[in-house]
DNA sequence: CAAGGTGTTAAGCCTTTGTTCATATTGACC
DNA sequence: GGTCAATATGAACAAAGGCTTAACACCTTG
């Protein structure tokens, strides 16, 4: 899960950064509403937390750009007590949720973990496809009924591709979502773990349920029927 | 055993708080009735005991509230004594039993070992998968017909985790329900428990009760039929 | 006060996992 | 067909994470 952190506090965010990476996910953390935008547009993200106080533009704007981009992913809104109507403007301008400070690091990630359920909608338990059945719960997976163990990065890589059935995922896409960071580039991580889940999905090596799209990625098959 | 205590009074809450922990129950305690909605949300309670009188959202609203989000523990109404009526509103509402204020914290703790011991009654006496059975009335382990004696711990843990069969549960959501504030992480308390319980559960060491999933949590192995 | 049990800590060992590397294979374009 | 870049593959390695055992302090209980 990959955060979008705007907080123009520079002890506060640091200790959200923390708090939030303690909590696996993975967290890019901007300063200013230009530079949040910026990153919304650029890359890819699960949810976002955003202070409404911000320099060069603030978050209503933010937020209102982030909706006209149309990213539909949850945002959570930061808001002192005093000035409180701007947490009305924020869940107007498109926000999901919002927290008063002071506040609990401990309330932020309940309520985060509250929008993501959310947003994960169907509440889906289990992402099914054909024979092939990813339980989201038990973190595992089922192939035609036999159960099948994925180490964390493996199921990181197969949920997401399944997430997003049928469409060409580019490796640096998936790499974003799997590492901080832009990971090195000359590393072929990525490429071992497909390697690897195709093994576990597909032993036999005839249904090809992750096909490669050379020089665009990789794409998860909807089987057919 | 996790109670939910919504209360507005500081100085009650706290006497409540207090009292609650002698007896061994873990307490969150929260000011107002919105909070007290989003922790019910949030997270899971043996119980709960709510003032009727609260700020932002009152008792008889946060109690159909939680009803509405199918929560089923036991609830337990504090109220005024000149406007009994409102007890009435707090039953109808889904309460399950209600003390007068001003009370003895004996009467609050009886009332709630009274409802915590009939809602274990009927709702589920027993936890059963396969040859393991676990009574949570005598906090008791049978293995295959064969009794086994379990420490506190060792109970909270394994009903923890038998309360969420197939699902991959982290060792922090385990500590933070076994002790009260995010426990010491450089810990191994929980890896020993398990290996207490592993020994108990399966001797012989074939089927393989709990699971661990490397880097995210155990799992309690529903047994093939 | 002795004896036994329980929760906790510490330490070393062992396994799994993420990562890298070297080398093979594939596909696209000339 | 030849060439080059992109991807696959298999093996090897180091570190993280988990396991196991033993010891200890603290309670209870007799």
């Amino acid at each position: 899960m990959r955060l979008l952190l705007v907080e123009d506090e520079d002890l506060l965010r640091a200790q959200l950064v923390k708090a939030l990476e303690d909590n696996d996910y993975i967290v890019d953390s901007v300063q200013d509403g230009e530079l949040g935008l910026f990153q919304a547009k650029e890359f890819s993200y699960d949810a976002a937390i955003i202070d409404l106080g911000l320099p060069k533009m603030n978050g209503i704007d933010l937020i209102k750009a982030i909706r006209a981009e149309a990213k539909v992913f949850p945002i959570l809104i930061l808001t002192a007590r005093d000035n409180w109507t701007d947490k009305v403007e924020g869940l107007d301008a498109g926000a999901d949720d919002y927290v008063v400070k002071p506040f609990q690091i401990e309330e932020i990630k309940a309520r985060l973990n509250a929008l993501l359920r959310r947003a994960a909608g169907f509440a889906k338990p289990s992402l099914d496809f054909g024979h092939l059945s990813l339980d989201t719960s038990a973190k595992q997976l089922s192939v035609s009924g036999n159960s099948v163990e994925l180490t964390a990065y493996e199921y990181k890589v197969l949920e997401y591709l399944m997430l997003h059935p049928g469409q060409v995922i580019s490796k640096m896409e998936l790499t974003e979502h799997l590492y901080e960071q832009d990971y090195d580039r000359d590393s072929n991580v990525l490429e071992v773990f497909v390697r690897r889940l195709r093994q576990k999905l597909d032993p036999e090596e005839m249904l090809k349920p992750i096909d490669t799209v050379r020089g665009q990625g990789y794409r998860f098959n909807v089987p057919p029927n």
